[in-house]
Order: C-alpha cells, then structure tokens, then sequence
DNA sequence: TGTACATCAGTGAACGCGCGTTCACTGATGTAC
DNA sequence: TGTACATCAGTGAACGCGCGTTCACTGATGTAC
C-alpha cells in the first residue's frame, strides 16, 4: 500500500542507515538486499522504488555515512579525547557504529566509482580536521602530520579488529595511541574537535 | 586422469598461490572457486581432492601467504629500504602480490578461525620482525614503537589504495613515511631485516 | 469541506544466474607378481 | 625387467541454494472537482 511522501522518506533514511550498520559488520557482499529491507522493517520488493540496484544502494550509503550527522560540527572538539575514544576496546568492538572507514576502507577499494569518491572526500576532510586540531589550521605541515596520525588510528583499529588474541589486540591500541602521542606532545597544540563520521 | 604425487603437491602449491594472488586482489567473496583452478591451470571439479571446501582453501591460503618464502630470512635486512618499499606507489599497485596484511586484514575479521589464528601470528612475528630491526632486539619499548610504525604503514597503504586521487594518494604514502622518519630518526637504531609474507 | 478516482509505495511470488559442491567417469600412475 | 591391474588425481556435467532483480497486484494517499 501507498504510504506519504514524508513516510517514504523516513524509510529512505531507515535504508541507509540500517544499510550502514549492516555493511561496516559484515561487509557490502555478505549482505543482501532483503536484509537491508527486512531491517528497515520493510519487504525486499520494494527495494527497487528507492535505489537502482544494489550497488546504488552502496554508493549512497557511503556517501550518508561520511556526511556529518545532526549533532556534528565538522570541528574536532578534543583531539586527544577523540584518539582514545577512537584507539578503544569499545570502538573495536562497535564495528557496526563506527567509524566507516576502518570498517569499510578496504571493501570500498572494490566498489563503484560513486563510493571510492565519497570515501575520498571522507579522507581528506578527516585529515584536515585533524590538522586544524593539531596547529590550529590546515597548513601543508600540518596535513603531513594529520596523515601520519590518521593511518596510524585507522591501520591500528583493523589489526586490532582481525587478531585473535584479546591481549595482542588491546596491547595494539594501547601502544599505537602512546605512539601518536608521544609524536604529538613536543609540538604546539591547539585543541579543536573532528568527527569519525556517524 | 591421475597424476604423479610430485605432480599432485606441485599442482596444490599452485593453487595456493593463485588464490593468494586473487584473494588479494578481489577479496575472498568475489573469487569463486573455479576461477582459482583455472588460474592453476585445473578444472573446477578436482578441488575437493586438494581442499575440504571453499573454507579451508581460504584458511590454508592465508597461512600459505604468511609463510616466509625461500629465499627470505625472517629478519629485516633494511628498515628503512622496507619502508620505503612498502610505502611506494609500486607496492600500492601490485596487491596482488604485497602485503597480505594490507590486502586482507579487514576480510580476514569474517572468516574462520584457522584464518584469523594465521594472521595474528603473522601480525605478531611482523612486529617483532620490526622491533628487532629498531632496537636490535624485542623488548617491550621497542615492540611498542614497531606497533605503532606498523599500524601507519597497513593504514597508509589501505587509504592510499582506495582514494580515487592519485596526488592524495601519493601524498598519503608520503607523509606517512616521513611521520614514521621524523619519529624513529631520534632514535639510537640498528638496522635488521624483515619480510611482508609473499 | 466532502467525494470519486488516479497515483504510486510497498507486497510477495517468481525468475534466472552464479557459485559451492557432488558424482560418475577417465586414463595415467605405480604396485604386485 | 616386464606385464596386469588396482588406485586415484583430475574431468566436466549436473544439482541446489541464495541472491539480485522483475512484475502483477494491493490499498492508502492525495488531488480534482
């Protein structure tokens, strides 16, 4: 049955973001179009009404995961609160919540065009944020160093994620965040926040 | 027809090394099991007398690719040359034959056990490999920083290769290495050996 | 404001393709004599 | 050493399941009057 034009909209969002959670924990292949809908409490037929094919559906979701939710300014608020919230057990273990591209970087590697340029953009605003953070603007040296900080964070996140032995992966977090921040205290730091995107 | 044992366990390295050479390059999902015969050279239909199922291919391909090849001792002859190595836009291109770290990290996180078990230790001896190399040998301090060198090189890598911008893309390779430069460049170090798995 | 009707978001059955897996068969290997 | 035969690695057709996609249908929405 027809439905109003807002609650089709409502359920667009319900798609994408459901589609997000499912495809940072599983991956975009291990994931069907009938589970997307079924978790967005609706049947997979009327898929087709809202995105061109499944791997419309990809592109779009990544593009909305990347794009800054409600609460969010593009501003990284504390940078040092942000690496331990980011360098967590808790975030390692919220792969479904969290940052899209430690989950998905390597999955996207594969996909579309649509999708490899939304996480491009995703990249380079993240770097930046974090180059603001560290020098209080995006100066060249800045972004050589928010590079560093950002591969770091998100290289230590995956192994953390893949090894087996719960000690190995929290000693991973633990030591990439005191390499980062043995880096960063011997310069001049001003605080401003970043986001990992929703 | 039957062939030669010799024949037999040549034909089943081969299978192995294909499928390391896929698997790395397309993912596991996306490589079907015919696809790794033919690339072997065989019909689809031999597999299940070399392997129990598509499963145990991916877990014994895992530990293949992390096994250190012929001629390579498991010490790192040149941090640096490794680095720069690793962090080049050579290694970025040939996936299929770098890393497996950096290639597979994040599908490794949805497969078996077996598969998980063979990366942590390749996570592991990888960064004992550059603790060494650092410090001349792996004590705790030096196995901190060598996690923290490695974590940026594996996430450098993984950005590097799925931004669509290939000057962002070479810059992150860039940066990454300097960071890691101007952090170990302080450093008393001596120079060891390593290897990234074939 | 109320009514009649065209629109169209969502439903669920069905289709077709690809892929993992099975199996009867082939013919070279390698062993028993 | 040579011969007969049992073994078994590899072949290729076939099966069945899952998944992306299509489509005829339903019934609530929202517009025309």
């Amino acid at each position: 049955m027809k439905v109003s034009r807002e609650q089709m909209k409502a359920n667009r969002q319900r798609i994408l973001t459901e589609a997000g959670r499912l495809f940072r924990a599983k991956g975009f292949d291990a994931v069907g179009v009938a589970e997307v809908m079924q978790a967005a409490g609706l049947t997979h037929g009327g898929f087709y009404g809202h995105f061109a094919s499944k791997d419309d559906l990809i592109a779009q979701t990544v593009a909305h995961m990347f794009e800054p939710s409600d609460g969010e300014t593009s501003e990284m608020a504390d940078l040092s609160a942000f690496m331990d919230a980011y360098l967590s057990p808790r975030h390692r273990q919220g792969v479904a919540r969290g940052c899209p591209t430690a989950a998905l970087v390597a999955d996207i590697r594969r996909q579309g065009p649509e999708a490899r340029s939304a996480m491009t953009e995703g990249v380079r605003a993240q770097i930046d944020r974090i180059a603001v953070a560290i020098s209080g603007a995006s100066s060249p040296d800045a972004r050589r160093e928010a590079t560093g900080v950002w591969a770091t964070m998100v290289g230590a996140v995956m192994m953390a994620r893949t090894v087996d032995d719960e000690v190995l992966s929290d000693r991973i977090l633990k030591d990439a965040r005191d390499w980062i921040g043995s880096r960063l205290e011997s310069r001049p730091s001003s605080s401003q926040p970043v986001s990992a995107g929703r």
